[in-house]
DNA sequence: CCTTTACCTACATC
DNA sequence: AGATGTAGGTAAA
C-alpha cells in the first residue's frame, strides 16, 4: 500500500528531521536519492520527499504536487497473535494519520519559526539554513532505552546498538533486500529476561548493558500486568512528574529524562541539556554560566528555564534545531 | 551545593 | 604503532 500525504519543505524537511539525532533506526536508501527506510512501531516504511521541493522556492505555492511526502508501506503487520490479528485492516487514512501523528504535523512549525526569527537572531541565522526540523511523536519505549544507550557514546553506535537490541530481543516483521531482516523493538518483559545483561555485555554495550536490565525491571516492577502502559501513561502527566518517574530509572539522569519528554511524552518544553546545548547556552545565552567549571543540577535547571521563557511553549523544538546547527555533520552547511 | 571520578567501546587524532 | 581524547551521560563519593 502506498500514498502522499500533503506537507510543505518547510513545515517538515524529512531528511533534517531523520538525521538529527533524536532517532537511531532510519536508513538512507541510498546515497544518490532521498529515499528513507524505517519502522513506526511495527509498520515498515519508506519515505520519499521529493527533491524539487527541497530545491524550488514555492513561496507560497502550497498546492504544488512537490510538497508532498510519498509513503509505501512495506510489511502489512498481520503476524500477530490474539486481539491484534482480529484488528480491522489499515486503510490509506489510517496511515496517513498514523504519520500526521508520527510527524506531528498539526504543529505550525513554519509559524513557530518565524516567531523565534523574530525575537532571536541568533536563532533567525540558524533556522534560515535548516528549515522544516520537527521533533517526532516516537515510541517511549524505542525512545527511553536508545537514549540510555546514549550516555557518553557518538551516534553511529548508538544506531548500531538500538539494531542490536532489535535483532537479538525483537519480533520479526519484514525481509528487505537491502537491509535483511527488520525487527521490532524490543518488548519490557524479554529486556527482564535472565542473562540480559551479559548478552549485551558480549554485544559491546558496556555499562550500558546493567542500565538496560536494571531499568526494564524497574518499569515491570511499577506495573507487572502491562509495563508498557506505564511508560505510555506518562504522557497524561506533567511534565515535573513525567520527568522525576523517569529520572527514578537507572542509568536515566535529567538529560535523558528530557530527551524521553521532549519525543515520546508530548513535553514540548523540555529541553534536554547535553554539551551542545551548554555549549550554546554559555556562548549565545547565558554568559555568565562560563565561570562554572562543569554543569551542575542547578545550572541544567537555568538553562532549561531560561529555554522555556525566551521560545516559549515549544522551547524544545526550538532547541533541536539550534542543537543540530552545531551538530559536527551540519556545521560545515552553516559555514 | 559543587567537583571529581569511574564506567565500556569504537573511532579519530596526534 | 601506541597513547590520548572524544562521543548527545550517569551514579557514587
Amino acid at each position: 500500500m502506498e500514498g502522499f500525504i500533503r506537507v510543505s519543505p518547510k513545515e517538515l524537511n524529512l531528511s533534517l528531521t531523520l538525521v538529527c539525532g533524536q532517532c537511531f533506526r532510519w536508513k538512507r536508501r541510498s546515497k544518490k536519492d532521498n529515499v528513507w527506510f524505517g519502522i513506526i512501531f511495527n509498520h515498515v516504511f519508506e519515505l520519499t520527499q521529493n527533491i524539487n521541493s527541497l530545491k524550488v522556492n514555492h513561496g507560497d505555492d502550497g498546492d504544488s504536487v512537490d510538497s508532498s511526502i510519498h509513503w509505501k508501506l512495506l510489511n502489512s503487520s498481520n503476524n500477530k497473535t490474539g486481539k491484534a490479528a482480529k484488528r480491522k485492516k489499515l486503510s490509506q487514512d489510517d496511515i496517513s494519520n498514523l504519520l500526521s501523528d508520527y510527524f506531528q504535523l498539526q504543529v505550525p512549525l513554519v509559524d513557530y519559526y518565524d516567531k523565534w526569527s523574530k525575537i532571536d537572531s541568533n536563532f533567525n541565522s540558524k533556522g534560515c539554513q535548516l528549515p522544516g526540523i520537527r521533533i517526532l511523536r516516537q515510541d517511549p519505549i524505542e525512545n527511553l532505552f536508545s537514549f540510555i544507550c546514549s550516555s557518553n557514546n557518538n551516534i553511529p553506535r548508538i544506531s548500531m546498538m538500538v539494531d542490536s537490541l532489535c535483532s537479538t530481543y525483537g519480533q520479526q516483521l519484514f525481509d528487505d533486500h537491502e537491509f535483511g531482516t527488520i525487527y521490532n523493538f524490543p518488548s519490557i518483559s524479554r529486556l527482564c529476561e535472565d542473562g540480559v545483561e551479559s548478552k549485551l555485555r558480549s554485544l559491546s554495550f558496556g555499562y550500558r548493558a546493567k542500565f538496560i536490565h536494571q531499568a526494564a525491571k524497574t518499569i515491570m516492577s511499577n506495573d507487572a500486568k502491562n509495563p508498557e502502559k506505564w511508560l505510555f501513561n506518562l504522557r497524561n502527566e506533567c511534565y515535573e512528574k513525567a520527568h522525576s518517574q523517569l529520572m527514578s530509572l537507572p542509568g536515566v539522569g535529567a538529560k535523558v529524562a528530557d530527551c524521553v519528554c521532549l519525543m515520546s511524552l508530548d513535553k514540548h518544553d523540555a529541553i534536554p541539556v547535553d554539551t551542545h546545548v551548554w555549549k550554546i547556552a554559555l556562548n549565545d545565552y547565558l554568559p555568565h554560566l562560563k565561570k562554572n567549571k562543569t554543569m551542575t543540577d542547578k545550572s541544567y535547571k537555568e538553562i532549561g528555564n531560561f529555554f522555556r521563557s525566551h521560545f516559549g511553549p515549544y522551547a524544545g523544538w526550538a532547541h533541536s534545531v539550534l542543537f543540530t546547527a552545531d551538530l559536527a555533520k551540519f556545521k560545515k552547511l552553516l559555514e
